[in-house]
DNA sequence: TCATTTCTTTACAAAATCTTTATATCCTTC
DNA sequence: GAAGGATATAAAGATTTTGTAAAGAAATGA
């Protein structure tokens, strides 16, 4: 069977073996670069179906080597940070990052996120129905079903709701959603936000106060799982 | 009744003349346009459910106006040929026409052919019954009954209700259903809309200020259920 | 032609939605 | 466990959108 590739980009070595084994343990062949110049090179001669990238690399700054892959590189970056590291984070995502891990990380939530990623760019974006859970959004005809029974939702909620959707898995910053929705010039404006995901929450969640649907990012954004 | 309107695009008046008393005669409302540029004028300002367009027009050539007319409007288009024209057939075909007539033509062929092509398209092939609770439109015979009994809709209220069944379940923008019945051009003319709607509630929803069937989306446009 | 129906337009009332403010809650860090 | 930042929620205006009635214009049918 053909296993996926992914690209290790870190220059901490414990790092490196922790997740080769992780990886290589659950099928994945993993290669490994220590520096970005040397990650950039191995990416471009054997392009992986995911790349793993730490955000503080010694050589050039990890934001460097995202936008110099993201460049002409179009499947998964998941970037690596420590914690409270919110600023790079929302750069990372702004400069094309499709999720991040913080160390030091759980091997069970890592292999979720990858496997999300990875079948996030290998579906394609033609279908119109998103299922999730007891939720069914229909693009084409608007609505959005709950336990089957249809639900109402204002043209905002509505957006907001099919903007997370079409990005499930992905975190997606309070300037991008803002400036999505509302329009650019709105980018500061969280508290609207945060008024919109909590009436969305207790339109589509079974419990507003545990939502399982649109998680909180703190300081970041939000997450449609 | 709701009698289908037939727009016909011929500079013949002799032609016109014959068309319009055979298709009055068999319940259709019928309008007429001397040039391809009066026609197109007609045809967006009073969507007829079927065009029938002459090959060879004086101002511009019907194959000219038929790909204007194709580029918004998607129901039935019959082109009415000269003996010996196979090459043009092909052409108007390619272009989009939904079927030809050749002149002299029968009376009988020329119902028949509208028939099927009223059919074709009003239905998508298959029923031409939609049921909905206590209505039921009859798609072919533009007839709705409420329970059981039938009602008395005007042509354009008829036509509106017809397109949101059509749709069942499917949010129909403003801007959409004003194309579609008012033809372009009136896609700002909400108001009309709301008239309307107010109206077809009242004739055909069991309590028009909580109605089940035709629900407002507000911002957007209108649902059927 | 004239009466009748249907459509268009206007005006205002009613409802829904959005924005803003205020306050409560959660979470992290010291 | 207290402080401070971020997030959640409720509820009040403010604004936008929608509903309804009714009058004038246009089209239709006898």
């Amino acid at each position: 069977m053909n296993k996926a590739e992914i690209l290790i980009i870190d220059d901490e070595p414990q790092i490196r073996k922790l997740l080769q084994i992780a990886l290589e343990s659950n099928g994945y062949t993993v290669r490994e670069a220590a520096t970005g110049k040397e990650g950039v090179l191995l990416a471009a001669n054997h392009p992986p179906e995911l790349i793993l990238l730490d955000i503080g690399l010694p050589d050039t700054s990890g934001q460097e080597i995202l936008k110099q892959l993201r460049g002409w590189y179009s499947k998964s970056i998941i970037m690596l940070t420590v914690q409270n590291s919110e600023a790079d984070i929302v750069t990372a995502l702004d400069n094309g990052a499709s999720d991040y891990l913080t160390k030091p990380f759980r091997t069970g939530e890592l292999l979720a996120r990858i496997r999300s990623s990875i079948r996030r760019n290998t579906t394609g974006e033609s279908n119109h129905l998103l299922s999730c859970g007891n939720l069914l959004i229909d693009l084409q005809a608007r609505t959005v079903k709950r336990n089957n029974e249809t639900i109402k939702l204002t043209t905002t909620e509505y957006n907001l709701l099919a903007l997370l959707a079409r990005n499930e898995g992905r975190v997606l910053t309070h300037q991008f959603i803002l400036k999505e929705i509302w329009g650019i010039g709105y980018q500061t404006e969280t508290q609207y936000l945060r008024v919109f995901v909590a009436s969305l929450r207790k339109k589509i969640e079974d419990d507003a106060n545990h939502p399982l649907h649109i998680i909180t990012e703190s300081g970041v954004g939000y997450r449609f799982v």
